[in-house]
Parts: C-alpha cells; structure tokens; sequence
DNA sequence: CGGCATTGATACCGCGCGGGTATCCATCGC
DNA sequence: GCGATGGATACCCGCGCGGTATCAATGCCG
C-alpha cells in the first residue's frame, strides 16, 4: 500500500465526495476514482458503498480510516524527524516542545532554565497550541515532547513521566460574591448564574453545545471572564499569571490535575533524554 | 514519501549494501541507487555515506531508519487490519491475542472463558511468540491485543491494563539441594554452580555473551534445566504447569512481575474493548 | 412523468518515472 | 599494477498516473 493511495482514500473518507476529494487533492476526479478502485482490488476488500448519489463506508472502510491516517502520520514524522535531524548537525534547532498556549507558565519557565544550564543542552523551541492537539503534534513529528494535564488531556500511545500534581481554583471577576470565601465546593461553581462554563473546542474541530461563550484559548478565557461573561476551573497554578481583574478561589473537591512530560515512544535522542531526566529533577 | 521509497532506505540502511539490498527487494542495483538518491534530494538531506568501498548512516539516516520502520509498521497495520475487518463482517475471525509461548497459561484460559460466555463474544486467535515480539506484533497489525509481563517487556506506545502481580520462584531440576528449602533470595540463586543463567534473544535477533546456553522458549528451558544445564527465574504462576522433573522454590526478594493486557493505543473496537473490559474483571 | 443537474464510472491518450541492461569509475587486496 | 568489488551513470522500454471527454444512474423540479 503506497502513502498516496491512503491519502487519497483518507480524502475521500473524510469528504465522503470523490468530486471535493479530488479537489482538496489538487487532482481531476476520474484518476482519483480509479486509485480508490484499484486499492479496494489490491486489498480485496470493499472499501466504500457508492450508490452513484452518496458515498458511504464499510466497516473495513472506517478501520481503514482510522488507521490510515495513524499511518499518514507516521510518515509525516519521518520525513520532519529526518529534516531536523540534518539541521541539528549543521548547527541550530534542537528540540520542539508543546503545551498549551497558557498554562503551565512557571513550570515550563524553570524546565527551560535547568535544561539550558546543562553541559550539552541544545535550543528547544516552543510551540504553544490549542488544546487536544500536542498529541497530534508528537504522533506526526511537529513536535518532540510536550507538557500535558490530565485527566484532560490524553497521554494514550505516548510515552510520559509525571512532574507534579495541583488542585484547582475557579477563576471569577474580581469582585465577584463568591470571591469573599477562601474555598468553595464543585456544587457551589457548577451553576453559576450569568456565568455559564466556557465551551471548548474539541478533538474534530467542533464546539459542544450550551449557553457559555466559545473560547479557543486562555487570553479569550481571561477576557471572557474579566466581561463577566464565564467562569471557569483551572489548575492552581494559574494564579501566578492572573490578571488583576479576576480572581481565584481553591474549588477544595475538584479532580487533582497532574502535569506530565510526554514524548513519542521510539525517539531515540540523547538531547531528548537529557531535558526529560532535567524535568523530572525540578 | 512514498512506502516505497521508505522500504527500499531501510533496506539500504539495514544491509549497509545496495547489492545486496537490492537483492533483498528483488530489482536490479541501480534503479536502487537512483531511488535513494532522489529520496536525498527530495528530503534535502544526506542519508548515506558512500565511499564506493563502503556506505554508512549519516545522523539523519538513522533517525530516518528508526522512524520509517515504525511508518512501514503503521502501513503494514493498516493494510492487515482493514483486510480483517472485512472478514470479520462476513463471519468467522475476530480478535488476535498475543502472548508469551509459556506463560501465564492459566490466566489466559480463565480470560478466553469468560470472554466466550460474554453475549456478544467474537473469535479469540491465540497467537503465541518469542520474548520481545508481541510490541512488534501489536504495532504492525498482526495482532490486536496482548499479555505482556512488566518489567520484562516493554509497554511502551501501548495503552494497557494492569491484571494481577505475582512473586518469583526459582526454577530448578528436582532433587538440586536448593530445593529443601521453602524460600531463597536473590543472592542465593545468582550464582549456582554448574548453572548458569539462560540467555535470552534481545530485541535484536541476537543474544548476548555468557556461559549459558541460549534459549528462545519456555519449553527448551525446561529441558535444559532439567538436563542441569542452567536454572531461571520465573513468575511463580509459572509452577502450574511445570514438568514433573522440575522444582520451582520461590525468592523471596526478587522483583514483583505484573501481568498487564496491551493494545495499540488508537484502537475503536467494540470486541477488543468487551475483552478488556472482561479481563479487568477477572 | 420528462428534462436537467449532480456525481461517480468508463474510455482513451500522453508522458513521466520506475525498472532493466550495459558500462564506467573509484577503491581495496594481492 | 591488475583484477575484483561496489556504487554511479547512461540509456531504453513499458507501465501507470493524471488529464479530458463522455457515459450512466439517481434525485429534483415543474
């Protein structure tokens, strides 16, 4: 199976349409039906139920799917993994790290700190990006490792160590009654009246239904909540770089959050090994 | 990139000679040649030292080498599973469960029972392989799910389960002096004279240096240690089935083996989540 | 119920690329 | 220095990918 025949399969999977596949492939539709024929030939298997109206797939279809785009990925990180390994010998980058746009701020700022005072560091860029994404950032090698948070986000297929575990703390506008206790209980936030919870976006892309306002990330949250317009939970640490509009108060019953560095399974990088041992130092 | 090109590198890579990796892949030497040579210059990248005597992996090459088995093993599981699924839709096979050759006999046959007795079970294939193949195995498709025994094998890139953790015991022939005694420790078994402990085939396919014989499963092992011609550890689980001419005495102070079901981390599917779900409860 | 739009399949064509053979050139061993 | 070894280069052929034109089946509308 070559990369081009799941790439176009997964095109047309996910438009369920030969005519927009094509397009999105930069390819005339005839030639794009005929590889989707001559794959399911090769396979032996019906991949898609065409009723010359509508597209739709077989159950071999949707493994296809899912798997091939794990294995589309797989090569992405081949081919970017490759490249930066050239650069690294001609000098400059060294290590990719992503975390979410806005949290974790002091615990990335003293990792960084400690790693770059170790004998053979080498630069690490950072990348931040919204959430549910890093995974995908590791798996097709954008990125070599990355902070996570559970319980939100998923650690599945990757490889991590945790670094530290937080309570939470509701973030409200200053002012705000609830901000004279010095904790609340999970059934004192869950309804607020005129602050319902922000809706995030999720792993394809979409927003949950509900009242609350859409954010993408924490400087909308921020903003959102300064304009009274949400509230939200947030792991404690997040007190360290609150606007002085808002204000946080330990929510003493919410899960505890435990932050983790998380990396592809297979790296091999001593670079890599040296930030990790530095991180579960601190 | 293409899976050709990335079956043809590693190739190269591997055998560190174009004939005879061109041998390998069935073509001709220079069409091998040509296609390295564009995949270097489409990547932008040096992949090869060749000094027409002799050809080495650049820094990049090896990463290359690394990542592209892990994408040819996506590929590859994703052609192997898509074919099952739709086998799977008109009737007989459906799980593939991996193990040991050899270990935790019983615990698997209470799983496949109880799995059986479950209203919407599916066909349970039991594969069983050398040590070390089973991540192999789960990774490229060719099997769906496994019992792996940490600290030995590796779970790492695989979502698992934790099932049951269980002592050690000495495994001995009948009869040795060693087995009067009801319990040893580790320092009383490290060095037995006369037997020396078995060696076992690494990741590899090679085995490392030392007086005693090389074993590749459960069985050989019993009869060399039966013919004294060496000892092991096992997990105590180990005694259920052992022959008759064999003693197992357990050590009190060796570390704890904990048995764990495995699966590839992205996997959707309702017959593999039933099966987990039953062994969990076992 | 007939015309039209939509959408996937088919027919056909041209060229680019993958693979083959023959050969060259650099290096190593004697 | 000569042959053997091993990778690169030159050249040719045929398949296969992608393109255009067209067909065929279905749903929508009047």
């Amino acid at each position: 199976m070559e990369t081009r025949e799941l790439r176009y399969f997964v095109a047309v999977a996910e438009e369920l349409h030969f005519g927009r596949a094509a397009q999105r492939l930069g390819i005339a539709q005839p030639p794009l039906s005929r590889a989707i024929a001559q794959l399911e030939r090769r396979l032996g298997v019906a991949l898609l139920e065409r009723t010359s109206r509508t597209v739709a797939l077989t159950r071999a279809g949707s493994v296809l799917l899912i798997e091939g785009r794990a294995a589309l990925d797989a090569v992405d990180a081949a081919d970017r993994r490759t490249r930066r390994a050239a650069l690294a010998t001609t000098g400059h980058p060294g290590l990719v790290l992503v975390t979410k746009a806005g949290a974790s701020g002091e615990l990335l700022a003293k990792l960084l700190d400690a790693y770059a005072s170790e004998p053979d560091a080498v630069p690490v860029d950072v990348l931040l990006c919204g959430i549910g994404e890093q995974e995908r950032m590791l798996r097709d090698g954008r990125a070599d490792v990355a902070l996570l948070h559970r319980p939100f986000d998923s650690t599945v297929g990757l490889d991590c160590e945790e670094l530290r575990t937080e309570g939470q703390v509701v973030v409200l506008p200053a002012g705000h009654p609830l901000t004279a206790q010095d904790e609340v209980r999970m059934a004192d936030v869950a309804e607020l009246p005129g602050l319902p919870p922000p809706r995030r976006r999720g792993p394809d892309g979409t927003y949950p239904d509900g009242p609350g306002p859409e954010v993408r990330d924490t400087t909308q949250l921020y903003q959102l909540i300064a304009l009274s317009r949400t509230s939200a939970i947030l792991p404690e640490s997040c007190r360290a770089d609150l606007r002085h509009d808002l204000a946080a108060v330990p929510v003493v019953d919410a899960p505890r959050v435990t932050t983790v560095i998380a990396w592809p399974p297979h790296s091999r990088s001593l670079a890599l090994a040296a930030l990790i041992r530095t991180a579960t130092r601190l």
